[in-house]
DNA sequence: CGAGATCTACTATATAATTAGTACGAACCA
DNA sequence: TGGTTCGTACTAATTATATAGTAGATCTCG
């Protein structure tokens, strides 16, 4: 695929997540966490966390016999990456159009629903300003 | 990919998009669209047009000799479900997390981020849990 | 009617991500 | 010390996406 829409896929996301939630982590612990919500090869989490390492997600050094990994870039920047991606190729660079999506999400409790469409109103008038 | 952190890739995602914007289009015109921005084949849009009426994001009408492709679904309703994958699986369906990743983005003006900021703060405060 | 343009259908190739198997070394224990 | 366990390295199969070429139908114009 030569043109993604995220620089992840899901498996190598859900990868990198617990790794962040644990500072560091070995592959054992890593596979362990995500047996608890489906099944998956230890070799598999393994070859992911290879591949994040070698993408510069993550960092790694020998600890006894094992690998420990760690994060090398902030989580919060990469959450930010990914996010730049969304609102410029779906939502057009629009991010009143993004926060109205996220107004949408069942998921989210009432009063969050409220507050988020609080700000639809504010950041559409900035736009309609510019224009 | 068998697990993908998005329901479309970055192609199929800019030809849905001129979709929209068109209303109508054929693949003349969306190619058309496309090439002010880069260089791509006709028949490549061709055929991301018939998958994406494969999966159920467009549907098609002959009109003469050509095919009409229009929305299936409503831009919301795509954009949506795209934006709940990435808040659940990047964000771990923080949506404090994830409007807090948006006012770090650098395209936004600064009242936007402001109206932005105000609002992680409210929605931290129902949440009172992190991730 | 015939040449060129336009369009679809079919086919094919490359790349990335997901998934996992196999081989083999090192450590631990009985 | 020899087997079991745990770990990595290497290899590989599968699928999705991206990209585009070729063949053939149809339309249009002179």
């Amino acid at each position: 695929m030569r043109n993604p829409l995220t620089p992840l896929g899901g498996t190598e996301m859900e990868v990198l997540r617990e790794v962040w939630a644990l500072g560091q982590a070995t592959a054992r612990q890593v596979h362990d966490r995500i047996l608890a919500r489906r099944r998956v090869a230890y070799t598999t989490v393994m070859t992911v966390l290879k591949n994040l390492a070698d993408k510069g997600y993550l960092r790694y050094e020998p600890e006894g016999t094992a690998y420990v990994y760690s994060a090398a870039r902030p989580a919060e920047e990469v959450q930010a990456t990914v996010l730049s991606g969304i609102l410029d190729k779906v939502f057009g660079g629009s991010a009143a159009s993004l926060v109205q999506a996220l107004a949408r999400q069942e998921t989210l409790s009432p009063a969050e629903r409220d507050e988020i469409r609080q700000l639809i109103g504010t950041l559409t008038d900035e736009h309609a300003d510019d224009a």
